[in-house]
DNA sequence: CATTACCTGCAA
DNA sequence: TTGCAGGTAATG
């Protein structure tokens, strides 16, 4: 379910409530697969007593920055949850993982498909972490410049281009196919073969949708909520995605519908070009 | 590069 | 019943 946006609002709305609280217990951990490292009795022993620093975001990674060099690394994947509730919300079957706080509080952890992973990180995990992924792209140092060489260096097509993460980093299905949409690229054009005259119009449209869709709290399909359980409103602000058959904003002909890479990709085949 | 797997829920 | 869903890793 989320992309950068909605990991944004989730890494703010969390910092917001949890920030200088103590994680005291592990409440309830009730899928083992969950926890990527350490192994499990080391994640189980290591996180009761670490104090919540800040809360951060890499690529679609949630980052909840501990004291004693820890991070508690969160990847909601599609379908995962994390809520601040009081001392009262029972957990129900599709929650994994309940962090019990000094105030009473819990973070939840909420996963209906339980593709979501967690991983407890010293400083040396982090850098691989951090490592594995491209630039951010609304850090300023990712630049229209910047953005043609790693094009330069890809011959795969634009929509995989902006799915993979080592290239960019935080780009999902819904904001690769609105950011095409508004630089009026083909999804099957060759990385490498975006015209040097229109990076720049890619470059502002890649910021412009995960602007956008931050300032409208994340879009919310189904399951995407904050962490106090209020859902977004970017999903009425779709140029594209999901709108198969209906008219494009811009040229009024119908939206296609194909799949690319095996995820649904949406374009205006008419003002969508090729070249 | 394409296909499959990981999971569950929901709509056609 | 089938296919699809905001993601990613692991296979040919």
């Amino acid at each position: 379910m989320p992309e950068l946006p909605e990991v944004e609002i989730v890494a703010r709305s969390l910092a917001a409530q949890v920030v200088g609280r103590q994680i005291v217990e592990i409440e309830k951990l009730d899928w083992e697969r969950m926890v990527e490292t350490p192994d499990l009795p080391d994640f189980c022993a290591l996180l009761p007593g670490r104090t919540i620093l800040a809360v951060g975001r890499r690529a679609k990674w949630l980052l909840v920055h501990l004291d004693a060099g820890w991070t508690l690394a969160i990847h909601l994947r599609m379908s995962g949850n994390l809520i601040v509730y009081g001392p009262a919300q029972p957990a129900d079957r599709h929650t994994h993982l309940v962090l019990g706080l000094d105030d009473g509080r819990r973070i939840f952890f909420t996963d209906a498909r339980k593709f979501g992973r967690v991983r407890l990180l010293d400083a040396g995990g982090m850098a691989h972490l951090d490592a594995a992924y491209g630039p951010e792209p609304l850090a300023a140092t990712f630049t229209s410049p910047r953005l043609a060489e790693i094009l330069a260096q890809r011959r795969t097509k634009l929509k995989p281009f902006l799915l993979d993460q080592s290239a960019i980093a935080g780009l999902g299905n819904i904001y690769a196919n609105e950011a095409l949409w508004i630089a009026q690229l083909h999804p099957l054009l060759p990385a490498n073969q975006t015209p040097i005259d229109r990076i720049p119009a890619l470059h502002a449209a890649i910021q412009q949708v995960l602007r956008t869709a931050i300032q409208n709290q994340g879009s919310s399909l189904r399951d995407y909520r904050n962490s106090y359980g209020e859902a977004g409103h970017n999903q009425e602000h779709f140029h594209v995605y999901d709108r198969a058959d209906q008219p494009c904003e811009r040229c009024r002909s119908p939206i296609s519908r194909v799949m690319v890479a095996q995820r649904s990709t949406f374009y205006c085949p008419q003002c969508q070009r090729l070249g």
